[in-house]
DNA sequence: TGCAATGCCTCGCGCCTTGAGGTATTGTCC
DNA sequence: GGACAATACCTCAAGGCGCGAGGCATTGCA
């Protein structure tokens, strides 16, 4: 109530597109993840892990990623790597997005320049 | 069930941009509007009717649409236009989806060349 | 006569993010 | 030594939102 909750716009489906897209590049465990794609957005966008480790869960569940645990200073991890099955789905995932990406500005643009406008 | 639905692409907030968008280079009535919407993004994204109408009827109802109606071969349309207080709206929501899209490529391109790269 | 298209509407399902909450260890500062 | 932030994992309830199906009425075409 109250907090217009206006914002959170266009993000279904993002967070997990660069889970398996950051986890593609290089094997991260859930904390560090979290802030790589804080990072590699330049802080435009950022997930809680509400929303991270339930996806790298289901991801893993689904054969889209596999997990090992690590051990660092005490505390233990859990790394995940993309497999070979999820890189398939990153690149249908990535033409997908590309494909609204492109179809959104197409119509924000829509009727702009109706001719060739050579000049 | 057994529809996959992996679907789940990246659409929230979409429809509203669009509706905001078209509305603002043309007044239009819904079903008008839906085809619009294919139309303009090639026949790439299309929205039904249980997500176009309770938009427009939201938008109108925050002032941010204003309708009409309007008598053609008998049958009643409402048409919509956009009021001064929707156009600040639609402004706002299209440098949203701007730094949205931004961030995403940003990230999907993250460490692909490190250096500029000036050819 | 029947069916598709036009034109409006509502409702419930299910997915998804959000935010808050919980546990445990390590490092830091006073 | 005690408090607190950061690290690192997890779960759950609430709410937003698109989707699909359904309903109603008229026009136009076959």
């Amino acid at each position: 109530m109250s907090k217009p909750r206006t914002n959170a716009s266009y993000l279904s489906g993002i967070p997990e597109l660069l889970v398996l897209s950051l986890l593609a590049r290089r094997p991260m465990y859930g904390y560090e993840l979290i802030k790589a794609i804080k990072a590699s957005t330049r802080n435009e966008l950022e997930f809680g892990e509400g929303c991270i480790y339930p996806i790298l869960h289901r991801l893993e569940a689904e054969g889209q990623l596999s997990s090992r645990e690590e051990m660092a200073r005490g505390r233990s991890r859990l790394v995940y790597s993309v497999t070979s099955s999820g890189r398939k789905q990153l690149a249908e995932r990535v033409s997908s997005w590309e494909r609204v990406a492109t179809a959104v500005n197409d119509s924000l643009r829509w009727g702009d320049h109706e001719q060739p406008a050579m000049a």
